[in-house]
DNA sequence: ATTATCTTTGACAAGTATGTCAAAGATGAC
DNA sequence: GTCATCTTTGACATACTTGTCAAAGATAAT
């Protein structure tokens, strides 16, 4: 290319999700992007060409990671200890955040629906992927007889699980509250130990 | 008094309601309100003192509302029939919503925290007063031996299973997969059958 | 009927956000 | 080295929000 761009995309998408999750989707202005990024507005919109699509690009970027990091969380070759890892990991990675920002997806989830329905599709493409890798999981635990009730079911009921712990942690900030949500969701759920 | 208060501030918390709830906390502005009420921005200034103010008397007179409503969902003798009533209506509630609004609280929620310690506190104060209905209803379950689980873990799972399906109607505006999730919540919990 | 007191009204100043654009700057391709 | 092309920069106009205030309006109490 002729005119190349000067900053890094990749370090611009990596601020601009610390940005949008310290001050919310809607509260996040371009002057911010620009000068926590240290990039001008102008060419801000010259590369995107609004917030919104700034936005779509950093969440992604930020999504593809993290799914990354909770399919490794899975690994346990007992299901309920592995959804119990699960919880447990994510629950230390909200309560350890000394700025207190909560759940990046879901604070978007719930600020951008409705209002913007290209960024609610990520963001529901987000939590499809999220899902998929706990149906998987659960597919698993089926096989190894591990888990006797329908995949599909309790993978949808877990991701949605996921988001009321973290309505709860912007609520409460209570961690123990936190922890005792989700063992006593899995305690109840139909995991038989693996023989 | 001399000078009197010439709106009915029923009328206008009942509209702010509805405002906040349209447009969400932070992107409702005074001048939204004034609009919406009649009243003059002015007035409202001098009425409340600003839209903290008028936030918080606003959903504390609509959540006194909704928490008897919850109450009277809760009639049935069965435990687990009582719940899925409950659940049934709050999702029917939601999604017959034409403008599809989502749920208010919890949107106040993901948007006042860390934010607006005031605010918090009465969203929280709502969540505790939605935890007692729903752990009396429990307590009384374990009593007719409908229910062996703790009343009081149970019933703060419960809120959160509320917050999760809210944060899911947001994403997907599916009431099916809202309908799925909590008859696969209510089906993993151990309620058993009256005799 | 007057008064004291609160409410309403409209206007103001200051601050903030948006989107656009022309001019200047940089650089890969030739 | 020149050119073509994209990026950067700073500025501009527009629009919105906030909080405040002085003046005008209304009314319960006397």
């Amino acid at each position: 290319m002729v005119g190349t761009r000067k900053f890094n995309e990749e370090k611009v998408l990596d601020i601009a999700v610390d940005v949008f999750s310290t001050k919310g989707f809607n509260a996040t202005t371009m002057l911010d992007l620009a000068k926590e990024t240290g990039v001008q507005r102008g060419s801000l919109y010259n590369a995107y060409q609004n917030k919104n699509v700034l936005f779509f690009k950093a969440f992604n970027h930020y999504t593809d990671k993290f799914l990354t990091f909770i399919e490794g969380e899975l690994q346990s070759s007992d299901a309920k200890e592995a959804f119990t890892q699960l919880f447990k990991t994510v629950v230390e990675r909200l309560c350890s955040d000394e700025e207190l920002r909560g759940c990046f997806s879901t604070r978007a989830i719930m600020e951008a629906a409705q209002k913007c329905p290209d960024i609610t599709l990520c963001l529901t493409h987000f939590l499809d992927g999220l899902e998929l890798i706990i149906k998987k999981r659960l597919e698993q635990a089926i096989k190894d007889k591990q888990f006797t009730g329908d995949a599909q079911s309790a993978a949808r009921y877990l991701v949605s699980l996921t988001r009321g712990i973290a309505v709860i942690e912007r609520a409460y900030n209570d961690k123990a509250r936190m922890i005792d949500i989700y063992q006593t969701a899995l305690e109840y759920m139909p995991f038989k130990k693996a023989f």
